[in-house]
DNA sequence: CGGCAAGTTTACGTTAACGTAAAGGTAAAC
DNA sequence: GTTTACCTTTACGTTAACGTAAACTTGCCG
């Protein structure tokens, strides 16, 4: 099982992301990859680490939460505590998204009937100009 | 048809921001209230400026972004391009938004999986204890 | 041996969206 | 008349999440 490592460029590449901000997680005590000498070396498990890392970020967590959030996988301090705030910051996000959700469909109808006055005026421009050439 | 007017402080009450933030929109040109003397005078439809500016944040929008949101209700600038420019942004959020309800239903099952494993070691050791005393 | 590609550390710079403090004007209330 | 409550402007401070640059090492290619 010679478990499959990662240079910081390859991860950076595999995930979309930069060395810097790899380097950066790991200052925020994020990650703890090995190293040869000066380099770091990677594995699976910091990749598992860093798509927990990037998916808490698309949620909308930030750094801090999604370091709390990693925390909790890791078996040595991961508690029975942890897990239930957690939980209860998930559902706030939920509840933020359904808000979120709402404030698109809003914003779109309105969008919508002003974009029919603009085709409306334009139209009527148009036969305007028609009635004239 | 006496226009019902409002003080900054009114108005922070009512949407609950700051005063700080309703002058810096005014900074960023977003909002242009008349004057008494030195005093700020803001009318319903600066108020519903405010709201757009807030939906628009919650949906996730840069204050530069909400402005261009908020110029698209002004018959002034409002043109058919920005309209059309706008709606493309608001389809992206929603993109956005259908990934981050995919991230969080993703994140839960696993944290439901965690739970119950926490869970079951806590019942686990329940058990023992209940033997023991 | 020269040079390039990829790695490293250190450290200052950047952006957004206000917070916060200083210093002061005005008007009603006590 | 002075305290209280709002209002004003000016301006520097703050936080997050990296970006960017400098200066250096290491390994390999030709």
């Amino acid at each position: 099982m010679s478990a499959t490592t990662y240079s910081i460029s390859e991860l950076a590449r595999e995930l979309d992301i930069t060395t810097r901000a790899i380097r950066f997680y790991e200052e925020q005590q994020m990650l703890c990859p090995e190293r040869r000498g000066q380099e770091r070396i990677y594995t699976a498990k910091d990749k598992v680490t860093l798509k927990l890392i990037l998916r808490g970020k698309r949620i909308g967590f930030s750094l801090a939460e999604c370091k709390e959030l990693i925390e909790l996988y890791d078996p040595v301090h991961g508690n029975h505590k942890q897990l239930h705030t957690f939980m209860a910051k998930i559902a706030e996000r939920r509840a933020q998204l359904q808000q979120q959700l709402l404030d698109i469909e809003q914003m779109q109808l309105e969008l919508d009937t002003a974009e029919e006055r603009c085709l409306a005026a334009l139209t009527e421009t148009d036969t305007k100009q028609s009635v004239i050439s």
